[in-house]
DNA sequence: TTGTACGCGTTATCAA
DNA sequence: TTGATAACGCGTACAA
């Protein structure tokens, strides 16, 4: 007899007196085993300290009880957090999870996507619409189930859970409007291959245009997704010397990068500048002032995703798209918008100092 | 012939004109391989979409090619971006990460850890050193290399790759000492089951303790990890009318909580109040006032520990410990403390109003 | 340089 | 209710 550092079933069945495929029943459907060869075998099974090998598991059953999530960035907290909850809802029903990052790159996301499949993942998960074909092809080949979240795909092509960013936007610009504010600058992220950060610029430009009023070019500043990207790109907006009154930002962490910025060069906001953000972080509502964002309900989602992932392999049936409800909450970055002669135009030198309302240079061209 | 979904590595040698594992060695060892055998069989791979089946790997080599990393949360940035850089690097070997969480439950731990096991994975990363028993007894038995990452084992029992926490959070309360600081309090993670958060607290006792200064129990609050609870936690020691010049918080987002309570309470931080964090997260230095904290080089800790534990899968051999170099890095949040009668010393219900140097008001006991 | 044949640990089918 | 036995897809000594 081999010495081995572990057991496996068969030394746990021969422990206990039965056949291999009792063992393995007794672990599998417990019911179908009487109480008494159960137990003997339940004993064999820790006093061995067996631990079922995954691998071969996975080989004969056809099924790894793993589920991989593809997200763009780690670093961004939303994703952080939907990551968190999907695993602990996955865990629960014996699953693992298997993570992949890919920096906003389609390419490389075909790559971590392909090091899921080899490994046999029974779901995977994806952020947004926009994928690599090859991408597509490689799952549908692999003939695994996945689904994409933080968007939805109103064609029901794929299987999606999310919301849409466009009237989501769209209902940020709304509220600006409302506020009598005319003239709009927007700071997002990169929207090549970020389908999540076009819809969000189209949907402002949307809802201004129905109401007349035009977001230009050269007003929406794409960057990356950093609180100091953000800040450097407030100030671009304003020594170029644009005029605008709201800011609206692709997400929390680009609208807090411009509120720091802001007040570093003594603007006040929501009195000079109204700053608005998208997703709800937890600092969104406790920084000053408060900011004015979308809220999502990003526990929910990776809840809600893994629960629709488990059901589908499972063999269940869920509706092709999950709409999630998300709002605007309107908090204390948001203000009509100030008289004329009380607007920001360029940026202000004396950094830490504060102005009062009426403390604003005239912007050179 | 049965219609299969997908080609195994049969049927591309069968393609090839190759047998099984000639096939399996071309994708192995392309060297031993003859060059024109090795292109069809390439040919072939390319043709029919083959894509290897990892369990079956796994089964017959022993290896999943897979590594596990588990953290208490991912809600904290520092463990997101660190499970990031460490993805990257493993990915670009040809590992996949398998991650979980258990939000500082070290029972819950083990459960993840277990699933990691049967999942085969080639090694494990963890968080600090507080563990169960259990846990190490798991991993031993099952002979896979794990590493503790964040802190460092002096002991050298286990391979460990971080800092030394204690030694870090006591230059901290140097740097407060330096600036003549006598009066301390300090706001801290649960430090049960913690032993970063728990080295922190006594790493600033300790060098206190060498000034003849003390820190009592009663000025240590430990709460969980986040903005609202630190506010609250500031709310609270401040309420109970305790008199303290520095505040020392266990990571950058406790900081952050006491800084936007500070504000809040117009309470002018460094002039009235040294802050300190730990971990110099981005916003530590884009705040305003911008966070004297520890910095911690993150992305670095990520692939480090990839390396490490890659050349040891690979049967190589890493000192058992690796230490990370760490620094202060003193920002505006910390000055020499207010003179005496412009001391902090209860709550001001006056919220947004900027008070003078000179208008605090006097404790009730 | 290439091929044969067995083993990896488990599940699943079928018969008893 | 239990037990034989054939897959599952690939790696790898060993032989050719």
């Amino acid at each position: 007899m081999t010495r081995r550092p572990y057991a496996r079933l068969t030394d746990v069945a021969r422990a206990a007196g039965v056949s291999l495929s009792t063992a393995s029943r007794a672990l599998a459907e417990p019911d179908l085993v009487l109480p008494a060869t159960r137990s003997r075998i339940q004993d064999a099974v820790a006093r061995l300290g067996y631990v079922p090998h995954g691998a071969a598991r996975a080989l004969a059953s056809r099924r790894s009880r793993t589920i991989g999530a593809v997200v763009p960035t780690l670093e961004n907290p939303i994703f952080a957090t939907s990551i968190q909850t999907l695993h602990q809802r996955i865990a629960s029903a014996g699953y693992t999870l298997l993570v992949g990052s890919h920096g906003y790159d389609l390419d490389a996301e075909v790559q971590v996507v392909s090091a899921l499949v080899e490994r046999g993942v029974d779901g995977v998960l994806l952020v947004g619409l926009d994928h690599s074909p090859e991408l597509y092809r490689l799952l549908a080949k692999a003939a695994i189930p996945f689904e994409i979240t933080w968007a939805t795909d109103p064609s029901r092509i794929h299987y999606s859970l999310g919301f849409s960013n466009r009237l989501a936007a769209a209902s940020v610009a709304q509220h600006l409007m409302e506020l009598r504010h005319r003239e709009f600058a927007m700071i997002s992220g990169e929207t090549t291959s970020n389908d999540r950060a076009r819809e969000r610029v189209a949907g402002v430009r949307e809802a201004l245009a129905a109401h007349g009023l035009e977001l230009p070019a050269h007003r929406v500043l794409e960057i990356p997704f950093s609180i100091a990207a953000a800040r450097a790109a407030l100030g671009r907006l304003l020594d170029a010397g644009e005029r605008f009154t709201a800011l609206v930002c692709g997400n929390d962490v680009l609208a807090l990068g411009a509120l720091l910025e802001a007040a570093a060069r003594g603007i006040a906001v929501p009195h000079q500048l109204s700053v608005t953000g998208f997703d709800d972080i937890e600092l969104a509502s406790e920084f000053s002032p408060a900011l004015t964002t979308i809220h999502l309900p990003v526990a929910d989602i990776g809840h809600i995703a893994a629960e629709r992932m488990l059901t589908r392999i499972g063999g269940g049936e869920v509706p092709r798209l999950h709409e999630i409800p998300v709002h605007l909450v309107v908090r204390a970055s948001t203000a009509p918008p100030p008289r004329i002669n009380e607007r920001v135009r360029n940026s202000t030198k004396s950094g830490g100092r504060l102005p009062s309302r009426a403390a604003v240079r005239t912007g050179r061209r």
